[in-house]
RNA sequence: GGGCGAUUAGCUCAGUUGGUUCAGAGCACCUCGUUUACACCGAGGGGGUCGGGGGUUCGAGCCCCUCAUCGCCCACCA
C-alpha cells in the first residue's frame, strides 16, 4: 500500500466517524453552549415572555395577587435604588405566578409636578425661553413634548431587569382617566367640607415661585450668624435690642415681644420702638411664647415671614407686612433694596445698620435652614391663599390599620416613625403654583376670595355659579379655572384605586377583583409623601386598605457608605451592569445583602457572586445533562440514598424559603437556595451519584436528578428568571404552555428529618476520612481501607455514600482498635484509617490528647449545670434531660479516647 | 430638643418568646489539590472576651439600667 493510500484511506475513517459523531448527536441531546452568557438569551427570553402575553392579567377564578408599582418619575431614569426595588417587586410576582396566583403587576409613571416643571423650564432656557414669557397652554405643550420625548424610558429600562410588568395596563398619572379620578375627588372632598381655600402661612420656593408641602421642605444646618440689633425706643434714648438671624425682616417687622414675666423688661410695657432704616413705629408687646433665656429675651414679630411670628401677630391683631416678591427679592416695602434678592440685603443692610450704629455685635450661630427637596432653594415662610386639605378624620382608620396589624410593615419599627407623623398631622397644602399637574376643578366667577365654584367640568361649574350667584345670565366666558396644580401626591395618593378605574367606577369588576392589592415595595423616604397618603384614600375612597404588607427597601450606598448619587459619581450605569454581568447576576447581587429596611451597601463583588452562582448552576446542568443512560444499569446503592436525601432537603429548605417569604426576609429566602444548590446538590448531591468516568447511569436515579433539577429551577426563577428558564428549556422540548415561568411551583410535603440527621453524621464520618487524608498526605484518587467501631449501632445503609465521597474500600466493622492506622470519632463511634507507612505516634497522641482535653472540659461545664440544685429545680425538665444526656454522651466519648490513648 | 434604630469574625449581616456544642452565614483570607461539570472549581483551616460598665436570673448575644459611638426621622427657640 502506498502512502497516499493510507492516507486517503485514513481521511475516508475520519470522515466516517465524522458523520458518526453528528448523526449520533443529533440523535440524542440537545447540544448545549460551554458558557452561559446572560446578554446571549436574556432578550430571547424577555421577548417569549412577553409574546406568550405571561405577563397579562385579567380578572379570572384564581386568586389574585397584585402589586402596582412605584410610579417612577416619567422622564427619570433608572437608578440602583429602582432596581433593587423592582427587583423585590419581580421576585415577589413571580413566585405568585409559579403559586398559581392570578399575578398582576400594574405598571406606570408619576407626572412629578414639580420636579418635570424644573426640568422643562431649564430646558427652556438652555433655548433663551423663559416661563414668564409663555402662556399656560404653550408650557404645557413644551411639557407634553418632553415627556412624550423622555416618558417612558425608565420603564424600557425596567424590561432589561426582567420586571414581569402587565404592561397593557401601563399607567401615567396624567392619563384622561386618571385625571378625572383626580377631579372627581377633589370635588367630592370640597363638597364635603374637607377641601378649603385658606390664608394661611405656607413654604414658598423662590425658585419654583410655588408653595410646598411640610413633607416637602428638608432642614439642613448651617452656619450663620446672630445678629444683635437696638431699636430705639420712641420718645427716650434708650435701646432695646433684639436677636435675629435674619436682620433683612425687620423691614416687615411689626412688633417686639417681651415675656411677661420678665423682670428686666417690665418698664418697657406699652412703650413703642421704631424700626431702624425704616422708622415705622410698632409697639412692644408681651407673650409667654417668649424665650428668656434666648438672645437678649426681646424678640422682634415679622408675621409675614415667619410661621411662630404669624401665631403670635394673629393673637395681638398685629399688621402683616410682606416685603417679599414671588423670586424672594425685596418689593417695595424693601425701601431702597428693593428688586435685590434677599441674601444680597441681608449683607447691605448689616453693612447700614452697623454704619448707623443699629447693631449691638454679631455672633456665630448654627440654625436649621428649610430647602426645597427639590429645588434646594432656601424655603420662604409667606402667607398666602391656598387650597388645603382637612386631614384630621382621614387619620383615624389609617392609624388604626397599621396600630392593629390589619397593613403589616416590614421592617416593624417603621410603624412608630408612621404613628409619630400621623399623630402630628396638620392640614395638607395642595395647591401649586406651577402648570405642570392636575389643573385644580375650582371656577371663579368674581373676585372675591369666596367667589368660585368646584366642579368635575366647566358646564357644571357654570350651572353651579348660576345658582350661587342666582344670575342665570352668566356665560361660560365669565368662568376662569384656578390658575393652580394640584400637588403631585394628590393624583399618586389614588393609584391603587385609580389604576383599576376604582374611583369613576367603584362597582367595576377589576378594582373589585384586584383591590386590596397585597405588597407594596418602597422606600421609607416617601412613607409619608405617598404610603400614609395611599392608606387614607383607601379608606375614604374604598373604605379598605390598599395593601396589606409595605416592604420598605433601603438606601443603595457604595462601600463607603454614601448615598449613591450623580453628583458622587460614585453610582454604576444600572443597564451598563446588566450589559456586563447580566440581569440574573445583577438581581442576585442586589438581593444577597439587603434584608428589608437596611442599607444595601452595593459592591460589584456581590454582583459577581451572582453570575458565579449562574455559571454553578449552569456547569451543572451540563454535567447533567452529559450523562448517558443505560435502563439495564441497576441503581448504585449510594445513588439510592442521595435521592432519599435530597427529596427530604429539598423539602426542608423549601420550608425555610416559604418562612422566609412570610416574614419578608427575601434575601435569606434567596441564601437558602443559594446554598441548596450549591452545597446540598452540586457538591453532594451530585457527587454521591456521578458515575465513573466513560460509564452510564441507570435510568431511575437519571430521572430523579431531572426532576430534582427542575425543582430547583423552580424555586430559583424567581431570582434568576432568565437562566432558569434556558435550563428549562433545554431540559426538554416544552410548548408556551410548559414554560417555568407558569410553571407549577414545587408542592410542600412532610419530610424525614431523621434521614436528614442521619446523613449529617455521616457528612462528618466523610469530612473526618478526608481531614485524616489531608493529615497524612494521602491523595484522593489512593483507595484506602476503613474500619469502624460501632457503638451506636448506626445502620449501615449510608457506607455506600461513605465509600463513594470517602474513596474507600468496603467499610468493614470492627470490635477493636485498629493497629498502624489513624483514628477520628463522630459522636462516640470510632474510625480508623490503617496506613501502610508507620504512623506517627506522637502525633496520633497529641490529637487525642487535645480532643480529650476539650471533652473533659465540655464534662465540666455540663456538671458544674447539673450540681446546681437551682438549675435542676427551676429549669425546664426537657432542659435538664438535655444536660443528662449530654454528659452521658461526653461521658462515652472520654472512655472512647482514654482507650484510644492507652492503646497507642 | 424629642423619638426610633444600630453597635456580633477583616467586610456585610443572621441570631425569632432567655435554655440542645450558641457564638453563626456569605464574602474575603490561609493551606492543599487538575479525582474531566465548573479554578466563576474542590477539600480542609484560622479568625469574635457579641461596644464599655452595672443589674435581674439557676442560666444573658437576647431582659433592665447606664455610658460611649454611629445612623435615621421629627421639631417654630428668634
Amino acid at each position: 500500500m502506498s502512502y497516499k493510500k493510507i492516507w486517503l484511506n485514513f481521511n475516508i475513517l475520519f470522515i466516517i466517524v465524522l458523520l458518526h459523531t453528528i448523526e449520533f448527536k443529533n440523535y440524542t441531546k440537545m447540544q448545549i453552549p460551554d458558557k452561559y452568557i446572560p446578554k446571549n438569551v436574556e432578550d430571547k427570553w424577555y421577548d417569549y415572555w412577553m409574546n406568550n402575553g405571561y405577563f397579562y392579567s385579567k380578572p379570572n377564578e384564581k386568586e389574585p395577587y397584585t402589586i402596582v408599582i412605584p410610579p417612577p418619575n416619567v422622564t427619570g431614569v433608572l437608578h440602583m435604588g429602582h432596581m433593587l426595588n423592582n427587583t423585590i417587586q419581580d421576585v415577589l410576582i413571580r413566585r405568585a405566578r409559579l403559586k398559581g396566583y392570578n399575578a398582576c403587576w400594574v405598571p406606570g409613571t408619576d407626572h412629578a409636578s414639580i420636579a418635570t416643571e424644573a426640568k422643562v423650564v431649564a430646558k427652556l432656557a438652555t433655548e433663551g425661553i423663559k416661563k414668564s414669557d409663555l402662556t399656560r397652554e404653550e408650557f404645557l405643550q413644551h411639557a407634553w413634548d418632553w415627556t412624550h420625548k423622555h416618558g417612558g424610558i425608565i420603564l424600557e429600562q425596567l424590561k432589561k431587569l426582567g420586571a414581569s410588568c402587565d404592561w397593557k395596563r401601563t399607567k401615567f398619572t396624567m392619563d384622561d382617566d386618571l385625571n378625572e379620578a383626580v377631579k372627581k375627588v377633589f370635588v367630592d372632598l370640597y363638597n364635603k367640607g374637607l377641601i378649603y381655600r385658606g390664608y394661611r402661612m405656607v413654604n414658598w420656593d423662590p425658585e419654583a415661585k410655588t408653595t410646598l408641602s411640610d413633607e416637602e421642605v428638608e432642614y439642613i444646618e448651617q452656619q450663620g450668624k446672630l445678629y444683635y440689633l437696638k431699636y430705639p425706643i420712641e420718645n427716650a434714648t434708650e435701646f432695646v435690642t433684639i436677636a435675629t438671624t435674619r436682620p433683612e425682616t425687620i423691614l416687615g417687622d411689626t412688633a417686639i415681644c417681651v415675656n411677661p414675666n420678665d423682670e428686666r423688661f417690665q418698664h418697657l410695657k406699652g412703650k413703642k420702638v421704631i424700626v431702624p432704616l425704616a422708622n415705622r413705629v410698632i409697639p412692644i408687646i408681651q407673650d409667654d411664647y417668649v424665650d428668656m433665656e434666648f438672645g437678649t429675651g426681646c424678640l422682634k414679630i415679622t408675621p409675614a415671614h415667619d410661621p411662630n411670628d404669624k401665631i403670635i401677630g394673629e393673637k395681638h391683631n398685629l399688621e402683616v407686612i410682606d416685603i417679599f416678591n414671588d423670586d424672594a427679592t425685596l418689593n417695595a416695602h424693601g425701601l431702597h433694596y428693593q428688586g435685590k434678592d434677599r441674601f444680597v440685603v441681608r449683607t447691605e443692610i448689616v453693612d447700614e445698620l452697623q454704619q448707623k450704629g443699629f447693631i449691638h455685635k454679631i455672633e456665630n450661630y448654627a440654625n436649621k435652614v428649610g430647602i426645597s427637596e427639590r429645588t434646594k432653594a432656601i424655603i420662604e415662610p409667606k402667607v398666602s391663599v391656598q387650597w388645603f386639605l382637612k386631614m384630621e378624620e382621614m387619620v383615624k382608620p389609617a392609624l388604626n390599620s397599621v396600630l392593629d396589624g390589619d397593613i403589616k410593615f416590614h421592617p416593624k419599627r417603621f410603624v412608630n416613625t408612621y404613628k409619630h407623623w400621623l399623630e402630628n398631622f396638620k392640614d395638607w397644602n395642595i395647591s401649586r403654583q406651577l402648570w405642570w399637574g392636575h389643573q385644580i376643578p375650582a371656577y371663579f366667577y368674581g373676585t372675591g376670595i369666596q367667589d368660585f365654584v368646584v366642579a368635575e367640568s366647566k358646564e357644571s361649574a357654570l350651572k353651579l355659579a348660576q345658582e350661587k350667584t342666582a344670575n342665570p345670565s352668566l356665560s361660560l366666558s365669565d368662568l376662569k379655572q384656578d390658575n393652580d396644580a394640584l400637588d403631585t401626591w394628590f393624583s399618586s395618593w389614588l393609584w391603587p384605586i385609580s389604576v383599576f378605574d376604582g374611583i369613576r367606577n367603584p362597582e367595576n369588576e377589576e378594582i373589585k377583583y384586584y383591590y386590596p392589592t397585597n405588597d407594596l415595595v418602597t422606600a421609607p423616604d416617601i412613607i409619608f409623601f405617598w404610603v400614609a397618603r395611599m392608606i387614607f384614600a383607601g379608606y375614604k375612597f374604598r373604605n379598605e386598605k390598599p395593601f396589606s404588607n409595605v416592604y420598605f427597601t433601603g438606601i443603595v450606598r457604595d462601600h463607603l457608605r454614601r448615598k449613591m448619587s450623580k453628583q458622587l459619581g460614585n453610582s454604576p450605569d444600572p443597564l451598563d451592569l446588566i450589559a456586563q454581568h447580566g440581569a440574573d447576576g445583577v438581581r442576585c447581587g442586589l438581593l444577597l445583602s439587603s434584608a428589608a429596611g437596611n442599607d444595601l451597601l452595593y459592591d460589584e463583588e456581590l454582583v459577581k457572586q451572582g453570575t458565579g452562582f449562574a455559571n454553578k448552576i449552569w456547569n451543572g446542568f451540563k454535567l447533567v445533562h452529559g450523562w448517558q443512560t443505560d435502563a439495564n444499569l441497576p441503581q448504585p446503592e449510594a445513588a439510592k440514598m442521595a435521592v432519599k436525601w435530597y427529596e427530604a432537603r429539598f423539602q426542608q429548605v423549601l420550608t425555610e424559603v416559604e418562612k422566609s417569604f412570610e416574614q419578608y426576609r427575601i434575601s435569606e429566602a434567596l441564601m437558602s437556595i443559594y446554598k441548596l444548590l450549591w452545597d446540598d446538590f452540586s457538591s453532594w448531591y451530585l457527587e454521591m451519584i456521578k458515575p465513573a468516568y466513560s460509564e452510564k447511569m441507570d435510568q431511575t436515579t437519571y430521572n430523579a436528578s431531572i426532576c430534582f433539577f427542575e425543582d430547583n429551577l423552580k424555586i430559583l426563577h424567581p431570582f434568576m428568571p432568565f437562566l432558569t428558564e434556558e435550563i428549562w428549556q433545554y431540559i426538554a422540548q416544552r410548548t408556551p404552555e410548559q414554560a417555568l415561568i407558569i410553571a407549577q411551583y414545587p408542592v410542600q410535603k412532610p419530610f424525614d428529618q431523621g434521614l436528614i440527621d442521619h446523613f449529617e453524621i455521616t457528612k462528618e464520618i466523610i469530612s473526618g476520612i478526608r481531614t485524616s487524608r489531608k493529615e497524612q498526605n494521602i491523595a484522593f484518587k489512593d483507595k484506602i481501607d476503613f474500619y469502624i467501631i460501632n457503638n451506636l449501632n448506626l445502620s449501615t445503609e449510608y457506607d455506600s455514600v461513605v465509600q463513594k465521597m470517602g474513596n474507600t474500600n468496603d467499610v468493614k466493622y470492627v470490635n477493636e482498635k485498629v493497629n498502624r492506622a489513624v483514628s477520628f470519632r463522630v459522636k462516640t463511634n470510632e474510625y480508623f484509617i490503617p496506613l501502610s507507612a508507620n504512623i506517627d505516634i506522637e502525633a496520633e497522641k497529641a490529637k487525642i490528647q487535645q480532643e480529650l482535653i476539650y471533652q473533659q472540659g465540655f464534662l465540666k461545664s455540663v456538671r458544674i449545670k447539673l450540681n446546681n440544685e437551682k438549675f435542676v429545680s427551676s429549669a425546664p425538665e426537657a432542659v435538664v434531660a438535655n444536660e443528662r444526656n449530654k454528659e452521658a454522651d461526653t461521658l462515652a466519648k472520654i472512655e472512647t479516647l482514654e482507650n484510644s490513648l492507652k492503646s497507642l
